[in-house]
DNA sequence: CGGCCCATTGAAAAATTTCAAAGCTTGTGG
DNA sequence: CCACAAGCTTTGAAATTTTTCAATGGGCCG
């Protein structure tokens, strides 16, 4: 029953019960392999279904007409993307993995099904959606008001944080699938920076590189150098009236 | 039956139909006046109410730890907030008021009761959490990718496409109650970058300066200095799936 | 071995911030 | 109606940050 990365993320949202976990499973039957640097979604294309991340990373990203690109926010384990995809004509951003990796896809229409067998799980999907637009304002405050380093440390600690959640414990949780190049462009610098902020981090004993990916060695003293605050991804207590809503 | 902004944002949704609407107004009796520069919303506050912009503009902001504040968004007449506020234990951003303003508010318990009279409300409210979710994909983009002055820019054809969207023609549709250090905190820069970004746009005729606001003259050529791509704010086609989720 | 991707570096150019000061406009109280 | 206070805009100049350009080295794969 909580095999699934995203019943790992979904632990915090105490309401859910087992019946809504089954309804969701339910919904995780087609599942599909996919290598490195494939690219799951195309800017443009029209969404078809609902994707969660079994295992590995994806990113989403935009691309500017001088060939620029943008990543918005980076998919983990448990994560969904394509949520409101069906709504909208076509996609606006495109995904693609950053390692190999394994999604569940189901279309909209049957989400909805089994929204009206399980509202608790409707509202257990809005919950993460919530959950995702607060890592949006978070990743749009780190870009347009913190120094190249904070920013770098910053995401380093909200990817180690997101890891955990996602019930991937010890030395996974510290390291990353990213190039310096994917660091520039999530965190708005050219490469070139990027490397240059990245370097002294090295050099303190904060991070290392391991085999194309960063390892995160110091979590507290990036978090210091980050002034990082957690709030934004913890949720301590149960959302009562959101419960009440729903009895059961 | 269409005196509302959000009504007008809702055109575009076009599955919508009359008794839905109906439904929606009578989420919508509880209004309130604000002045300018009034809190409608603190960091830290539990969220109790989600609130729709009846008039007026408002902005979505983080603080930093040293003091800096990023703008998350703009909020204009019809857009919606704390819309996933009961799922969470506090709010991670303020809300505070550019101008005098009215809202409407209404508990989360309350919202679940009209989705369960009209789950194409529901659906229609979901639209807007996307459009919401969209527009913040461009802003990390933009202050990410784009140059002072094409940020700028860019955010003046974002806020006057809004503002007609929502229903606002003519002459108010180009008119922005905006200081140049709110313009800062929204792109990411100084106030002092921000006014030399700014000033260009002036000499060139793009955009003037009227009382303690910014009025936007030549929108052509703005779009043009920013590359301007407004799909990402259009839905052109309806969502043919999500119709038939509901046929009514 | 050759090609490709990634990391790294130096140096010059460009963009941006910071600091400090001054000018304007607007609203208020005298 | 005038003076003043407050908030916003504007400017100059120096200091910093960031980008750009160009080139080099390392490691992995076919």
């Amino acid at each position: 029953m909580d095999d699934k990365a995203i019943h790992r993320l979904l632990r915090k949202f105490s309401c859910l019960q087992n019946g809504d976990r089954r309804t969701l499973d339910a919904l995780l039957t087609s599942s599909r392999a996919m290598p490195v640097r494939a690219t799951l979604l195309r800017e443009g294309d029209r969404v078809e279904n609902i994707h969660v991340i079994e295992t590995g990373w994806a990113m989403r990203y935009k691309t500017l007409p001088d060939g620029g690109r943008q990543i918005l926010n980076f998919l983990l384990p448990g994560d969904i993307f394509g949520l409101f995809g069906s709504l909208f004509e076509h996609s606006e951003f495109g995904v693609e993995t950053l390692t190999a990796l394994q999604t569940s896809t189901f279309p909209f229409a049957q989400m909805l099904e089994a929204f009206h067998e399980s509202p608790r799980l409707a509202l257990a999907l809005t919950w993460l959606a919530g959950q995702d637009e607060r890592q949006l304002d978070e990743q749009i405050t780190r870009i347009g008001r913190r120094s190249a380093g904070e920013r770098m440390a910053h995401l380093f600690m909200e990817l180690h944080h997101r890891l955990s959640d996602a019930g991937i414990g010890g030395d996974a949780a510290r390291h990353f699938p990213l190039t310096q190049s994917v660091l520039a462009d999530s965190l708005g610098m050219s490469h070139v920076h990027a490397n240059r902020s990245f370097r002294p981090l090295v050099r303190n004993g904060l991070v290392a590189l391991h085999n194309n990916g960063i390892v995160l060695l110091d979590p507290a003293a990036l978090a210091e150098l980050a002034e990082f605050d957690a709030s934004y991804l913890e949720e301590v207590e149960v959302p009562v009236k959101a419960q009440r809503a729903f009895p059961d």
